[in-house]
DNA sequence: TTAATTATTGTAATTTGGACAATAATTTAA
DNA sequence: TTAAATTATTGTCCAAATTACAATAATTAA
């Protein structure tokens, strides 16, 4: 049979694309930059750059990351690989997608390299953006929601005190689908939470109480087992 | 900002890892293939080969499955993609793994192109493959698991027909463990399945009625829902 | 002081889960 | 032909979880 030579091959381009996801104000959004150049130049996109022919790939996510928009040393996962041959206009570029969540408030963000500008969208609200990048940025949403049913990543974006309330409504968002407040009470039980002293501040009605996730304890018990969230 | 030149890129390359699940005499099974060629010459690997820089992902995991073993039109799904900077010894070689699951017993396979041989192997008993495919193995075969908890999937890899407690054993070993046959039956209540007539043959005890998935009743009534199985 | 508002806890009926027992259908050996 | 052996299948009981509501508590605002 017919083989091609090995380095016929060494013509591709690989890129990696983070997908940072924050909550506020009642919605999950993603961070997205403007792109202050060729191609796309003036869309929105997913903050993205090529790997260096050495470079591992969590490494380039971090790298691109910081580049592109200020945050620095934020582990990222892989979620998934897009590779359409013609899914970047100036040749063929596959791109490794990474995820990460964190709490908005926590972190300063600040457009720069090719970045012309950075912004936390909600995804209720999503523009037509660069490249395939609304397909991944979609995607990535879906295994999001895998993982908020399985893993206690939630509380990544919530901040670290938060009410019963912020709690269910951060699922309600998600899930597009309201519980019943008693219930899910319960059925948060085996979730180790600890109750602080302190309530809630400046609204109109009776405070509620702040709680925050007892990690420490999740982890020590392994009640992971016992750790599911289907809605 | 410097920024090196575009073309400074472009000298990776991209291969697909297709891992193949089966369950055959009670254990869940990889086929691998012999390597009969450098690096790894005779070392056991998951089927694998680069990509065409203008070809489709899951087109080239398809054919490269397909010259390799001889299995055709596999429809394929993506797990997760392996790049560190040496894990081909000839050069940046970051692979995408593909994987799917099928019954042995349809399916028959015969080496070609520069597979040397093509087997079958348990789980249970893997030896040391080439590359980082124990790893790139061991990790899709965690992502199996946690899919069987929640897609019915088992019923591609058993027989169209099949007795409750062969069902149940794939679950056994799978999750390494026991559990009560009167309380599995329970859990897969909300599984749509068929009841035979027919009976299991050429047994030395009584014979176990055999069923099959519901497969188009499970899609219609949505009951995806009410899928799953955490054991 | 009271109405309005939301937080928090409780109740009762139903469903599920887990341990284990009882019964049914077959084969094999006596 | 029958009884023992073996595995399949179904049933029971009690504890735990789920669900739909109802009741009570703590604030603010008027």
């Amino acid at each position: 049979m017919y083989r091609i030579d090995f380095n016929d091959f060494f013509t591709s381009a690989f890129s990696v694309d983070c997908i940072l996801f924050g909550y506020s104000e009642g919605e999950i959004k993603a961070l997205l930059i403007k792109r202050a150049m060729q191609p796309f130049e003036n869309l929105w996109a997913i903050p993205g750059d090529l790997i260096y022919p050495d470079e591992d790939l969590e490494q380039a996510a971090e790298r691109v990351l910081f580049e592109l928009t200020g945050l620095n040393n934020i582990a990222m996962h892989q979620s998934q690989t897009f590779g359409k041959p013609n899914r970047h206009p100036q040749g063929r570029v596959i791109t490794i997608s990474y995820f990460a969540l964190l709490r908005i408030e926590d972190f300063e963000v600040k457009a720069s390299s090719w970045a012309g500008d950075v912004q936390w969208v909600s995804l209720k609200n999503m523009p037509d953006l660069a490249f395939d990048h609304n397909h991944i940025l979609s995607s990535t949403y879906e295994m999001l929601k895998l993982k908020l049913q399985n893993e206690p990543i939630c509380f990544d974006l919530l901040p670290e005190r938060f009410t019963l309330n912020e709690f269910q409504q951060l699922y309600e968002f998600a899930f597009e689908q309201a519980f019943d407040k008693a219930n899910f009470r319960k059925k948060i039980k085996y979730i180790p939470l600890i109750a602080h002293d302190e309530k809630q501040q400046n609204v109109k009605h009776r405070p509620a109480k702040l709680f925050s996730f007892d990690k420490s304890s999740f982890e020590e018990e392994t009640k992971q087992n016992r750790y599911t969230f289907k809605m």
